[in-house]
DNA sequence: AGAAAACGTTGACATAAAGCAACGTTTTTT
DNA sequence: AAAAAACGTTGCTTTATGTCAACGTTTTCT
């Protein structure tokens, strides 16, 4: 249940088989269906999750009832609402699994406890912001002033499992396109 | 001279004299004049700037040759070139004073040496990630799916002091439309 | 201080992408 | 298994925004 979880650990720090063992037994397996709805609008975040398999996808609805797909996370990596987790304050987006998934879920006190304890958990942890927030700056970058082609080009150089896991309809969101124009590109290469 | 990162420093974290003496010592002075490059599009990045006074900026210039801002940062706050302080990879961005800048460095090896060195530090690090972390989600969510109005009416409430600082064609190239569209919709409020 | 360059604004025009609607296909529900 | 809903695709029309150019103003440079 915890080998996904334990290789994702190993592969960014050194760690004694005790603390190990320690971080994982803060982790609660949570199977879903799809489409579940793991943290709602209003609600405030108070888990981090680690995907065992499947897919979730944070977004939001706008006030003119689009969805907005903020990220996608797939299979051996972490993912919340971080600003809600962060600073506790309703999300106003909302978390949700988009196929059947196992996930390793890990309550806000017992994480930030592990951070306090146990220092290869506070390295990952620096480890997963740095990275998260390389990945949100090049996001910004990639989609800067480029058009629906360009876009979708830089989706697929840099996020090529997106289009396989995802609807059209949802990756149109992300990428900020109507699901006509993505279709359309897609039909042109 | 360390006056207003001291007092950055103290707003974040509990610390004592001597491990504040000791991160300032660290930091070298660095007097700028307008639109001085602190970093070239090729090179790889190994300082952190804190912005005693002042303004910096990041940047990119694309293909067909359109400067793209990605981030400004003001007085009293950090910046660098984040992924390439981390990755030491070249940049493959400009970070730029807009206008004569009194900046405080760091360099790379300082600064992981007061990570590992001092906890309070390390803690630092840790908010400043998970803010520009934030910042940058909310960008991205902020403009996602949006027209040039409602990216205008965004910036407005959430970084009101950008258009003080900042010329209309750098914000323009911030908010990925077209200086005469900024010119535009600011004619109409 | 004067010349040169960069900037901001505005108009006319071109264009990429959105909206809408129709239709067949796939998925979900019961 | 049948019915209903959601999805993907494609044509037509509309619209927001980019491009180009002109002009006056501000800033920079020497």
């Amino acid at each position: 249940m915890y080998s996904v979880l334990e290789k994702f650990i190993k592969s960014k720090v050194e760690i004694d088989a005790q603390s190990l063992d320690k971080i994982c037994s803060c982790f609660v397996l949570l199977k879903t269906k799809r489409n579940q709805i793991l943290l709602d609008y209003s609600q405030v975040c108070n888990f981090y999750y680690f995907i065992n398999k499947g897919s979730i996808r944070l977004f939001t609805i706008s006030k003119d009832g689009n969805e907005s797909s903020r990220f996608f996370a797939f299979q051996g990596s972490f993912a919340t609402a971080l600003p809600s987790f962060i600073d506790q304050l309703p999300a106003e987006e909302y978390l949700q699994t988009i196929e059947k998934s196992e996930l390793l879920c890990i309550s806000r006190a017992d994480f930030y406890n592990l951070v306090k304890e146990i220092p290869q958990f506070a390295k990952l942890y620096t480890e997963i912001l740095e990275l998260g927030f390389i990945v949100a700056q090049k996001r910004i970058y990639g989609f800067q002033g480029f058009d629906a082609l360009d876009k979708v080009k830089w989706v697929i150089k840099h996020q090529p499992q997106l289009f396989l896991k995802v609807s059209n309809k949802m990756a149109a969101s992300y990428l900020g396109i109507s699901p006509s124009t993505l279709s359309r590109i897609k039909s042109k290469l």
